[in-house]
DNA sequence: TCACTATATCAGC
DNA sequence: GCTGATATAGTGA
């Protein structure tokens, strides 16, 4: 079931440029409220696969955070492919430079 | 209303 | 630096 506010959040992501990486903060933030938690939600029963990258999507410190595969644990290695692929290097299971590759929104 | 969740932040050690 | 606890907001039953 796709609500308006994972709407919402999936149009946010989308707006992310390659290369580029957001925090579900920001994204939090942009939409005036602080679910940061139903932003991950929204992202993970998300339709729109291809079109919403949640690999894009980081926590706030840099770490992959919770995705990388499946929730439980696993290692995150096809998330740290697809972000080297487009220039953003992953270091020891964060985003390298991460503060210079954030993607403001709003 | 209750329980769950891909987070964020603070306190204690 | 890590772990545990708490706050916050949305979704589904």
């Amino acid at each position: 079931m796709i609500t308006l506010f994972a709407s919402r959040v999936y149009n946010l992501v989308k707006k992310v440029p390659k290369g580029r990486v957001t925090t579900y903060k920001q994204i939090a933030a942009a939409l005036n409220c602080k679910a940061y938690r139903a932003v991950g939600q929204a992202l993970k029963v998300n339709p729109y696969a291809p079109e919403v990258p949640c690999h894009r999507v980081v926590k706030q410190d840099g770490s992959l955070g919770g995705f990388g595969g499946q929730t439980k644990g696993r290692k995150i290695i096809a998330k740290k492919n697809l972000l080297a692929k487009e220039g953003v290097v992953i270091s020891r299971g964060k985003v390298k430079d991460f503060q210079k590759l954030l993607f403001k929104l709003g």
